[in-house]
DNA sequence: GTGAAAGCGCTAACAT
DNA sequence: ATGTTAGCGCTTTCAC
């Protein structure tokens, strides 16, 4: 357990000043060979690393730190997400804090102040509802925030990245409508989230453009979780006027309906935003939205390196493309 | 965008010296009440927070950082772990630095010297196949490692935190052999993978409990992916002797059975090592280990904070206990 | 109860 | 090509 070598420990083991140790270790140009080389064989020796966290004290370096609140990391769809960005912020040698806010917005500040205090060089978080209430440009000063999945608010005063929800959709719901269905219901989770608003309007879209009319005992909400939306499957093919296609907007509320069909032994076609593993082994007609979350979280990363490297320019929006799959239509 | 606050600013403003803004922060005791509640006030209005990584930079004063390192996290069992660690990283006051490794140890060495320089407190590693060459106790310098899913070798110096690999095979293949099956396929990844060698042995063990012969067709390594393992399912039902139910080693393997299984239209039992969403909806006879992935890194993480608070005690192996689910059967 | 001064490990500016 | 010095923001003696 012998303490970690400091510049101070090489350079009087090899003789020179700690000034050249620091030229060494950051491969600045006017060294000696052989003193260059003295110092390396040193630093080898001692197995000498370079403390970052005095590196980055110095105002104007700094911290190779990016921090990243997403939902639930627990979940696949931000895990993704999580890993795309830690491939781009490797790449630029920058290191992942990960956290969740669990949908708190108290937890979700409190993250964000903890990573300022930690001096990140960025941020990139997926925003609870209540994001714009504490997420401001006062609470950040002048630390670059790229939101992804959802805008903090509207107008977004920062970077967002973001699925094309409302046109994903539409083309699921236009291909159930195709496919000859008239009678399509939607389940969707809490009506304040963006992107379930996104949904529905996407749904309300291509309903209107077919001229069929909404009928409002085929749109359910309120059903966020895989358990309520078997419990609303169940109400959706009790009632009287039933439907022949289901419209979930997100995985979680597929698993659901697809529970419920099972249950019993109901054959309805399906569409869900959000792709899954096993859609292939699934005797039901699927449409589904499908996108690569991975990207989302590449092309947020790489938005945030170009504000690290001093772009300032005005707030982007940028909409990630989203594709329809048919599992089994191999056209 | 004015530049951040610092203690010296704050004790400007307050009118005092650096060091009681300092106490006030620290909640140290012998302050004032007054002076506090002015110093307090000045902090709140300039909006000040602590640079952790200048309190950091004092000896002895640790850094509040844990390292981790994960296979891949966007595998839901890499970021089930994760999440579990961070559940109690985050009760500790602790942040949690995530990256993968892809399995290649030298990403992986690279990454561990990387959170070395920013001075974490502890880190944890689910290792890859060459661990043990490059995650050495000098490598470390006193820095308390724990390691997931597997061991850095044998005997490792490390504490680790395992499933049962062994015993949840070892049911899960005895099920099979109650429901009456004797010819059972085993499809398994890389044959160097510590886990898939443990399930391995497992199988082993209950065939020979059985009295039942191993046969050497029926026992299909290296087939890592589902890609692989549908292709091995397809070979396995191709030939003479024909299985009647399979054991996938993990879920990517299982998902390949079912796919194959599925593109032939047959019915086989499959058992398998991981638990999976939908398990549920497949119209086949599952026999599955289940085990909560989040556990894992709870009892990882909760090991290393004992470490980094002082515990000296010798290297432990724990083992995290994993249950058969039968889906269907609610008993 | 409060403050002055030193120093953590490093880099930037300015010598030599 | 190399060294000296100051100082980043904070905590820690040790005075007062």
């Amino acid at each position: 357990m012998n303490a970690r070598p400091t510049m101070q420990d090489v350079a009087r083991l090899a003789g020179v000043s700690i000034k050249t140790v620091s030229r060494v270790v950051n491969n600045e140009p006017r060294v000696d060979p052989d003193t260059r080389a003295r110092v390396q064989a040193t630093i080898d020796e001692l197995g000498f690393r370079r403390n970052e966290q005095a590196r980055s004290l110095r105002p104007g370096q700094s911290s190779s730190l990016i921090g990243l609140v997403s939902g639930d990391l627990g979940n696949p769809f931000y895990s993704a997400i999580a890993r795309g960005i830690e491939e781009i912020t490797y790449e630029h040698g920058h290191l992942l804090l990960t956290a969740s806010s669990e949908e708190q917005p108290e937890r979700e500040r409190q993250l964000i102040e903890t990573y300022l205090q930690h001096n990140v060089a960025g941020l990139i978080v997926a925003p609870t509802l209540d994001a714009a209430r504490t997420i401001t440009p006062e609470l950040l000063r002048g630390v670059p925030l790229v939101s992804v999945d959802r805008p903090v608010s509207d107008p977004d005063p920062f970077d967002t990245v973001l699925l094309d929800n409302r046109a994903g959709a539409r083309r699921a719901v236009t291909q159930l409508i195709h496919d000859g269905h008239t009678r399509i219901a939607i389940i969707d989770g809490n009506p304040r989230v963006y992107t379930g608003q996104e949904r529905t309007a996407g749904y309300l879209d291509a309903l209107r453009e077919a001229g069929i009319t909404p009928q409002p005992n085929l749109m359910i909400h309120g059903h966020h979780g895989a358990r309520h939306a078997e419990q609303a499957t169940h109400a959706l093919l009790s009632q009287e006027q039933r439907p022949s296609a289901i419209f979930a907007t997100n995985n979680r509320i597929a698993t659901g309906v697809i529970r419920a069909l099972h249950a019993r032994r109901r054959t309805l076609a399906v569409a869900s935003f959000d792709d899954f593993e096993f859609a292939d082994v699934i005797n039901l007609p699927l449409t589904l939205v499908s996108y690569d979350a991975m990207d989302l979280g590449r092309a947020a990363a790489a938005r945030l390196m170009q504000r690290i490297q001093g772009d300032a320019s005005a707030p982007q929006r940028l909409t990630q493309p989203v594709t329809l799959r048919v599992p089994g239509d191999s056209s």
